[in-house]
DNA sequence: GACTTTCGTTTACAAAGAAC
DNA sequence: GTTCTTTGTAAACGAAAGTC
Protein backbone atom coordinates (compact mmCIF):
# COMPACT_ATOMS: atom_id res chain seq x y z
CA UNK A 1 0.00 0.00 0.00
CA UNK A 2 1.44 3.28 -0.96
CA UNK A 3 1.94 6.35 1.71
CA UNK A 4 1.62 9.46 0.84
CA UNK A 5 3.91 11.84 1.93
CA UNK A 6 3.40 15.76 1.97
CA UNK A 7 6.06 16.76 -0.38
CA UNK A 8 6.63 19.82 2.27
CA UNK A 9 5.55 23.28 3.95
CA UNK A 10 6.67 25.02 0.69
CA UNK A 11 4.17 23.12 -1.88
CA UNK A 12 1.04 23.14 0.13
CA UNK A 13 -1.10 20.65 -1.87
CA UNK A 14 1.09 18.77 -3.27
CA UNK A 15 2.28 15.21 -1.85
CA UNK A 16 3.85 12.46 -3.57
CA UNK A 17 4.29 8.63 -2.67
CA UNK A 18 7.72 6.28 -3.74
CA UNK A 19 7.24 3.52 -6.38
CA UNK A 20 7.91 -0.22 -5.24
CA UNK A 21 9.56 -1.23 -7.88
CA UNK A 22 10.86 2.15 -10.18
CA UNK A 23 13.70 3.46 -9.61
CA UNK A 24 15.30 6.81 -10.27
CA UNK A 25 18.57 7.75 -9.85
CA UNK A 26 19.38 5.09 -7.50
CA UNK A 27 16.31 5.83 -5.57
CA UNK A 28 12.94 4.64 -5.39
CA UNK A 29 10.63 7.30 -8.04
CA UNK A 30 8.15 9.37 -6.68
CA UNK A 31 5.22 9.86 -7.95
CA UNK A 32 3.24 13.59 -7.73
CA UNK A 33 -0.03 14.56 -7.10
CA UNK A 34 -1.76 17.90 -6.45
CA UNK A 35 -5.05 18.19 -3.90
CA UNK A 36 -7.33 20.58 -4.40
CA UNK A 37 -11.60 21.44 -4.21
CA UNK A 38 -13.09 20.93 -7.89
CA UNK A 39 -15.62 23.07 -9.55
CA UNK A 40 -18.11 20.84 -7.66
CA UNK A 41 -16.45 21.64 -4.22
CA UNK A 42 -15.27 18.06 -3.73
CA UNK A 43 -11.63 17.28 -3.10
CA UNK A 44 -9.82 15.58 -5.48
CA UNK A 45 -5.94 14.24 -5.88
CA UNK A 46 -4.93 14.53 -9.27
CA UNK A 47 -2.29 12.83 -10.43
CA UNK A 48 0.79 14.50 -12.15
CA UNK A 49 3.60 12.46 -12.75
CA UNK A 50 6.83 10.59 -11.40
CA UNK A 51 10.15 12.38 -10.86
CA UNK A 52 11.76 9.99 -13.47
CA UNK A 53 9.77 12.43 -15.96
CA UNK A 54 10.91 14.93 -14.94
CA UNK A 55 8.44 16.10 -12.37
CA UNK A 56 9.10 18.32 -9.49
CA UNK A 57 7.09 19.30 -6.44
CA UNK A 58 7.77 22.71 -7.90
CA UNK A 59 5.42 21.94 -11.46
CA UNK A 60 2.84 20.13 -9.40
CA UNK A 61 2.18 23.11 -7.00
CA UNK A 62 2.01 25.32 -10.40
CA UNK A 63 -0.22 23.21 -11.97
CA UNK A 64 -2.11 23.16 -8.56
CA UNK A 65 -2.49 26.88 -8.70
CA UNK A 66 -3.41 27.12 -12.73
CA UNK A 67 -6.07 24.56 -11.60
CA UNK A 68 -7.59 26.75 -8.64
CA UNK A 69 -7.58 29.78 -10.83
CA UNK A 70 -9.44 28.15 -13.87
CA UNK A 71 -12.06 27.05 -11.07
CA UNK A 72 -12.76 30.28 -9.64
CA UNK A 73 -13.05 31.68 -13.28
CA UNK A 74 -15.51 28.38 -14.04
CA UNK A 75 -14.64 27.14 -16.85
CA UNK A 76 -17.25 24.23 -17.17
CA UNK A 77 -19.28 24.00 -19.72
CA UNK A 78 -22.87 23.22 -19.89
CA UNK A 79 -23.43 19.68 -21.65
CA UNK A 80 -26.34 18.79 -23.37
CA UNK A 81 -28.53 16.04 -22.46
CA UNK A 82 -29.23 13.01 -24.13
CA UNK A 83 -31.36 10.04 -23.36
CA UNK A 84 -29.91 7.46 -20.66
CA UNK A 85 -27.85 4.82 -22.05
CA UNK A 86 -29.09 1.04 -21.16
CA UNK A 87 -26.39 -0.99 -19.61
CA UNK A 88 -26.30 -3.17 -22.16
CA UNK A 89 -25.69 -0.18 -24.21
CA UNK A 90 -22.98 1.44 -21.68
CA UNK A 91 -21.32 -2.23 -21.51
CA UNK A 92 -20.99 -2.23 -26.06
CA UNK A 93 -19.82 1.24 -25.31
CA UNK A 94 -17.30 0.31 -22.89
CA UNK A 95 -15.80 -2.87 -24.38
CA UNK A 96 -15.16 -0.84 -27.19
CA UNK A 97 -14.00 1.98 -25.57
CA UNK A 98 -11.54 2.02 -22.48
CA UNK A 99 -12.79 -1.86 -22.04
CA UNK A 100 -10.61 -2.63 -24.95
CA UNK A 101 -7.55 -1.49 -23.89
CA UNK A 102 -7.52 -4.08 -21.11
CA UNK A 103 -5.79 -7.16 -21.91
CA UNK A 104 -8.22 -9.40 -19.71
CA UNK A 105 -10.88 -8.27 -21.65
CA UNK A 106 -12.33 -11.52 -22.83
CA UNK A 107 -12.47 -12.19 -18.83
CA UNK A 108 -14.75 -8.78 -18.37
CA UNK A 109 -16.60 -9.67 -21.47
CA UNK A 110 -17.46 -12.98 -20.29
CA UNK A 111 -18.33 -12.10 -16.96
CA UNK A 112 -20.67 -9.54 -18.19
CA UNK A 113 -22.16 -12.27 -20.83
CA UNK A 114 -22.49 -14.91 -17.89
CA UNK A 115 -23.19 -12.71 -14.77
CA UNK A 116 -24.58 -9.48 -15.42
CA UNK A 117 -26.54 -9.50 -19.39
CA UNK A 118 -30.00 -11.14 -17.92
CA UNK A 119 -30.06 -9.70 -15.16
CA UNK A 120 -29.04 -6.13 -15.62
CA UNK A 121 -28.56 -5.43 -19.50
CA UNK A 122 -31.71 -3.72 -20.12
CA UNK A 123 -31.97 -1.49 -17.58
CA UNK A 124 -30.26 1.88 -17.22
CA UNK A 125 -28.11 2.45 -13.65
CA UNK A 126 -30.86 5.10 -12.68
CA UNK A 127 -33.50 3.03 -11.84
CA UNK A 128 -31.05 -0.18 -10.80
CA UNK A 129 -32.10 -0.48 -7.16
CA UNK A 130 -30.20 -2.48 -4.09
CA UNK A 131 -32.61 -5.08 -4.51
CA UNK A 132 -31.75 -5.74 -7.94
CA UNK A 133 -27.91 -5.96 -6.69
CA UNK A 134 -29.29 -8.05 -3.65
CA UNK A 135 -30.77 -10.49 -6.17
CA UNK A 136 -27.49 -10.82 -8.51
CA UNK A 137 -25.76 -11.45 -5.29
CA UNK A 138 -28.16 -14.28 -3.90
CA UNK A 139 -28.42 -15.96 -7.85
CA UNK A 140 -24.52 -15.93 -8.31
CA UNK A 141 -24.24 -17.66 -4.80
CA UNK A 142 -26.61 -20.36 -5.71
CA UNK A 143 -24.55 -21.20 -8.60
CA UNK A 144 -21.90 -21.99 -6.03
CA UNK A 145 -19.29 -18.59 -7.13
CA UNK A 146 -16.82 -17.48 -4.79
CA UNK A 147 -16.85 -14.54 -3.27
CA UNK A 148 -13.74 -13.47 -5.08
CA UNK A 149 -15.92 -14.46 -8.29
CA UNK A 150 -18.69 -12.07 -6.98
CA UNK A 151 -16.88 -9.44 -6.31
CA UNK A 152 -15.22 -9.13 -9.53
CA UNK A 153 -19.10 -9.24 -11.52
CA UNK A 154 -19.83 -6.24 -8.92
CA UNK A 155 -16.90 -4.35 -9.92
CA UNK A 156 -17.26 -4.92 -13.52
CA UNK A 157 -20.54 -3.72 -13.54
CA UNK A 158 -19.70 -0.44 -11.71
CA UNK A 159 -16.70 -0.04 -13.68
CA UNK A 160 -19.16 0.51 -16.72
CA UNK A 161 -21.57 2.33 -14.45
CA UNK A 162 -18.83 4.88 -13.54
CA UNK A 163 -17.50 4.77 -17.55
CA UNK A 164 -21.59 5.83 -18.68
CA UNK A 165 -21.42 8.40 -15.66
CA UNK A 166 -18.32 10.24 -16.34
CA UNK A 167 -18.94 10.69 -19.99
CA UNK A 168 -22.86 11.83 -18.95
CA UNK A 169 -23.99 8.97 -20.99
CA UNK A 170 -26.32 7.52 -18.34
CA UNK A 171 -26.97 9.02 -14.37
CA UNK A 172 -24.71 7.26 -11.32
CA UNK A 173 -26.29 4.40 -9.94
CA UNK A 174 -28.92 6.08 -7.11
CA UNK A 175 -27.45 3.98 -3.99
CA UNK A 176 -23.89 3.45 -2.74
CA UNK A 177 -22.70 -0.30 -4.82
CA UNK A 178 -21.90 -1.72 -1.34
CA UNK A 179 -18.66 -4.28 -2.14
CA UNK A 180 -18.80 -7.58 -0.59
CA UNK A 181 -15.55 -8.33 1.59
CA UNK A 182 -13.05 -10.80 -0.07
CA UNK A 183 -10.65 -11.67 2.80
CA UNK A 184 -11.32 -10.90 6.97
CA UNK A 185 -11.99 -7.75 8.19
CA UNK A 186 -9.61 -6.09 10.73
CA UNK A 187 -11.07 -6.15 14.35
CA UNK A 188 -10.13 -3.71 16.93
CA UNK A 189 -9.14 -5.58 20.43
CA UNK A 190 -8.42 -3.96 23.50
CA UNK A 191 -5.79 -6.22 25.78
CA UNK A 192 -7.15 -6.43 29.46
CA UNK A 193 -4.34 -3.47 30.10
CA UNK A 194 -5.60 -1.42 27.69
CA UNK A 195 -8.98 -1.65 29.01
CA UNK A 196 -7.05 -0.85 32.45
CA UNK A 197 -5.33 2.35 31.00
CA UNK A 198 -8.59 2.90 29.24
CA UNK A 199 -10.90 2.85 32.53
CA UNK A 200 -7.74 4.99 34.33
CA UNK A 201 -7.46 7.40 31.80
CA UNK A 202 -11.70 8.05 32.00
CA UNK A 203 -11.19 8.46 35.80
CA UNK A 204 -8.74 11.02 35.52
CA UNK A 205 -9.91 12.95 32.83
CA UNK A 206 -10.27 16.68 34.01
CA UNK A 207 -13.82 16.78 32.50
CA UNK A 208 -15.95 14.02 34.15
CA UNK A 209 -19.01 15.15 31.88
CA UNK A 210 -16.96 14.72 28.78
CA UNK A 211 -15.11 11.28 29.75
CA UNK A 212 -18.76 10.43 29.89
CA UNK A 213 -19.28 10.34 26.25
CA UNK A 214 -15.86 8.04 25.59
CA UNK A 215 -18.08 5.64 28.66
CA UNK A 216 -20.57 5.53 26.47
CA UNK A 217 -18.78 4.21 23.84
CA UNK A 218 -16.77 1.71 25.43
CA UNK A 219 -19.18 0.39 27.58
CA UNK A 220 -22.10 0.40 25.32
CA UNK A 221 -20.92 0.67 21.74
CA UNK A 222 -22.48 3.29 20.66
CA UNK A 223 -21.57 5.92 17.47
CA UNK A 224 -20.38 8.68 17.59
CA UNK A 225 -23.15 10.03 16.23
CA UNK A 226 -25.70 8.06 18.51
CA UNK A 227 -24.13 9.63 21.30
CA UNK A 228 -23.82 13.15 19.97
CA UNK A 229 -27.62 12.76 19.04
CA UNK A 230 -29.00 11.42 22.72
CA UNK A 231 -32.02 12.84 23.88
CA UNK A 232 -33.03 12.52 27.68
CA UNK A 233 -36.19 11.30 26.56
CA UNK A 234 -34.40 8.56 24.97
CA UNK A 235 -32.78 7.43 28.39
CA UNK A 236 -35.26 5.25 30.50
CA UNK A 237 -33.88 4.36 33.64
CA UNK A 238 -36.61 2.35 35.01
CA UNK A 239 -36.73 -0.30 32.59
CA UNK A 240 -33.12 0.51 32.10
CA UNK A 241 -33.61 1.64 28.06
CA UNK A 242 -31.54 3.20 25.68
CA UNK A 243 -33.36 4.45 22.62
CA UNK A 244 -30.99 4.99 19.92
CA UNK A 245 -33.29 7.84 17.89
CA UNK A 246 -31.51 8.37 14.85
CA UNK A 247 -28.94 5.95 13.98
CA UNK A 248 -27.27 4.86 10.80
CA UNK A 249 -30.43 2.19 9.81
CA UNK A 250 -32.94 5.07 10.00
CA UNK A 251 -35.45 2.95 12.13
CA UNK A 252 -35.41 3.99 15.75
CA UNK A 253 -33.98 1.25 18.06
CA UNK A 254 -33.87 0.16 21.73
CA UNK A 255 -30.74 -1.15 23.84
CA UNK A 256 -30.44 -2.56 27.05
CA UNK A 257 -28.74 -0.21 29.76
CA UNK A 258 -26.02 -2.03 31.68
CA UNK A 259 -25.15 -1.52 34.96
CA UNK A 260 -22.09 0.54 33.34
CA UNK A 261 -24.17 2.72 31.71
CA UNK A 262 -26.82 3.03 34.08
CA UNK A 263 -23.77 3.97 36.63
CA UNK A 264 -22.65 6.49 34.13
CA UNK A 265 -26.22 8.35 33.02
CA UNK A 266 -27.40 8.52 36.15
CA UNK A 267 -24.63 10.45 38.06
CA UNK A 268 -24.19 12.42 34.67
CA UNK A 269 -24.96 16.26 35.37
CA UNK A 270 -27.99 17.48 33.58
CA UNK A 271 -27.37 20.80 31.02
CA UNK A 272 -29.78 23.29 29.83
CA UNK A 273 -30.60 21.06 26.61
CA UNK A 274 -32.45 18.09 25.45
CA UNK A 275 -29.35 16.64 24.64
CA UNK A 276 -27.17 14.75 26.70
CA UNK A 277 -23.66 15.63 25.46
CA UNK A 278 -24.98 19.02 24.10
CA UNK A 279 -22.81 21.29 22.21
CA UNK A 280 -22.76 25.25 22.13
CA UNK A 281 -25.66 26.97 23.57
CA UNK A 282 -27.65 23.44 24.04
CA UNK A 283 -27.86 22.37 20.65
CA UNK A 284 -26.76 19.29 19.23
CA UNK A 285 -22.85 18.71 19.36
CA UNK A 286 -20.64 18.55 16.42
CA UNK A 287 -17.56 16.77 17.38
CA UNK A 288 -15.70 16.36 20.65
CA UNK A 289 -11.98 15.22 20.82
CA UNK A 290 -12.33 13.90 24.31
CA UNK A 291 -11.94 10.41 22.51
CA UNK A 292 -8.69 11.36 21.21
CA UNK A 293 -7.62 12.94 24.52
CA UNK A 294 -8.08 9.88 26.54
CA UNK A 295 -6.70 7.50 23.89
CA UNK A 296 -3.34 9.20 24.23
CA UNK A 297 -3.64 9.39 27.63
CA UNK A 298 -4.83 5.89 27.83
CA UNK A 299 -1.11 5.30 25.84
CA UNK A 300 -3.48 3.17 23.29
CA UNK A 301 -2.29 2.05 19.73
CA UNK A 302 -1.70 4.69 17.35
CA UNK A 303 -4.02 3.08 14.66
CA UNK A 304 -7.00 2.62 17.27
CA UNK A 305 -9.45 4.57 16.20
CA UNK A 306 -10.98 6.87 19.09
CA UNK A 307 -14.48 6.99 18.34
CA UNK A 308 -15.43 3.85 16.57
CA UNK A 309 -12.51 2.00 17.96
CA UNK A 310 -14.06 1.56 21.11
CA UNK A 311 -17.21 0.18 19.06
CA UNK A 312 -15.11 -2.86 17.91
CA UNK A 313 -12.76 -2.88 20.99
CA UNK A 314 -16.65 -3.06 22.99
CA UNK A 315 -18.18 -5.86 20.51
CA UNK A 316 -15.16 -7.92 20.66
CA UNK A 317 -14.62 -8.11 23.86
CA UNK A 318 -18.12 -9.29 24.60
CA UNK A 319 -17.40 -11.65 21.67
CA UNK A 320 -14.41 -13.01 23.73
CA UNK A 321 -15.88 -13.48 26.62
CA UNK A 322 -17.99 -16.46 25.22
CA UNK A 323 -21.11 -14.99 27.53
CA UNK A 324 -22.74 -13.91 24.55
CA UNK A 325 -23.58 -15.65 20.95
CA UNK A 326 -23.80 -13.85 17.49
CA UNK A 327 -27.35 -13.46 17.47
CA UNK A 328 -27.26 -11.17 20.39
CA UNK A 329 -24.39 -9.78 19.87
CA UNK A 330 -26.17 -8.84 16.27
CA UNK A 331 -28.74 -7.12 18.54
CA UNK A 332 -26.38 -5.26 20.65
CA UNK A 333 -24.73 -4.33 17.75
CA UNK A 334 -27.67 -2.75 15.91
CA UNK A 335 -25.95 -4.76 12.83
CA UNK A 336 -28.78 -4.94 10.07
CA UNK A 337 -27.26 -8.09 8.65
CA UNK A 338 -25.37 -11.59 10.58
CA UNK A 339 -22.22 -10.69 8.06
CA UNK A 340 -21.43 -7.24 10.12
CA UNK A 341 -21.47 -9.14 12.85
CA UNK A 342 -19.83 -12.69 11.79
CA UNK A 343 -16.10 -10.74 11.90
CA UNK A 344 -16.22 -11.50 15.68
CA UNK A 345 -17.18 -14.94 15.21
CA UNK A 346 -13.38 -15.96 15.60
CA UNK A 347 -12.74 -14.42 18.92
CA UNK A 348 -15.90 -16.16 20.30
CA UNK A 349 -14.41 -19.68 18.96
CA UNK A 350 -11.44 -18.89 20.54
CA UNK A 351 -13.24 -18.24 24.12
CA UNK A 352 -15.26 -21.69 23.42
CA UNK A 353 -12.07 -23.28 22.68
CA UNK A 354 -10.60 -21.81 26.01
CA UNK A 355 -13.37 -22.84 27.83
CA UNK A 356 -13.16 -25.97 26.25
CA UNK A 357 -9.59 -26.91 27.45
CA UNK A 358 -10.47 -25.79 30.59
CA UNK A 359 -12.45 -29.19 30.97
CA UNK A 360 -8.85 -30.70 29.65
CA UNK A 361 -7.21 -29.53 31.86
CA UNK A 362 -9.74 -30.80 34.76
CA UNK A 363 -9.39 -34.51 33.50
CA UNK A 364 -6.25 -34.47 33.15
CA UNK A 365 -5.69 -33.71 36.62
CA UNK A 366 -8.33 -36.18 38.18
CA UNK A 367 -6.11 -38.41 36.34
CA UNK A 368 -2.96 -37.84 38.05
CA UNK A 369 -4.97 -37.97 41.38
C1' DG B 1 -10.95 -20.69 -22.14
C1' DA B 2 -13.29 -19.70 -17.96
C1' DC B 3 -12.75 -18.64 -13.54
C1' DT B 4 -9.92 -16.98 -9.40
C1' DT B 5 -6.31 -14.62 -7.04
C1' DT B 6 -2.95 -11.12 -6.45
C1' DC B 7 -1.16 -6.67 -6.00
C1' DG B 8 0.13 -1.78 -7.22
C1' DT B 9 -2.51 2.48 -7.89
C1' DT B 10 -6.39 5.58 -7.00
C1' DT B 11 -10.38 7.26 -4.49
C1' DA B 12 -13.45 8.33 -0.62
C1' DC B 13 -13.89 9.83 3.69
C1' DA B 14 -12.68 10.86 8.45
C1' DA B 15 -9.13 12.98 11.32
C1' DA B 16 -5.99 16.69 11.96
C1' DG B 17 -4.76 21.27 11.45
C1' DA B 18 -5.40 26.18 10.32
C1' DA B 19 -8.13 30.17 10.23
C1' DC B 20 -11.73 32.63 12.01
C1' DG C 1 -15.56 26.94 20.07
C1' DT C 2 -16.83 26.67 14.96
C1' DT C 3 -15.85 26.32 10.20
C1' DC C 4 -12.99 25.63 6.43
C1' DT C 5 -8.84 23.30 4.37
C1' DT C 6 -5.43 19.80 4.19
C1' DT C 7 -3.71 15.35 5.35
C1' DG C 8 -3.67 10.32 6.20
C1' DT C 9 -5.19 5.93 5.16
C1' DA C 10 -8.63 2.02 4.50
C1' DA C 11 -11.40 0.74 0.94
C1' DA C 12 -12.01 0.68 -3.79
C1' DC C 13 -10.20 0.33 -8.42
C1' DG C 14 -7.94 -1.69 -12.25
C1' DA C 15 -4.76 -4.65 -14.47
C1' DA C 16 -2.61 -8.80 -14.93
C1' DA C 17 -0.97 -13.26 -13.40
C1' DG C 18 -2.31 -17.82 -11.79
C1' DT C 19 -5.19 -22.06 -11.69
C1' DC C 20 -8.23 -25.57 -13.10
Amino acid sequence: MPKFVTAGKKWVGVQYYESTNRRHNGRPDRCYYIRYRNAQDKMVREKIGWASEKYTPQTAAHIRAERIRSIRHGEDLPRKKERPLTCNELSERYFKGPGALIKSIRNDENRWENHLKIGLGSKEPGVITQLDIDKLIKDLKNREKSAGTIWNVLELFRRIVNFGADRNLSPPLSFKLKMPKRNSEKTEVLSPEEWERLKAALNEYPNQASANMVRIAAFGGLRKSEIFGLKWEDIDFLHRIIRISNPKSGEPEKIPMNDLLYETLKTHPKFDSEYVFPGRSGKKRGDSKVAQRIKKMAKLPDDFRPWHGLRHAYASALAESGEVDLYHLMKLMRHRSPQMTQRYAHLRDKSLLDASNKLGAMISKKKED
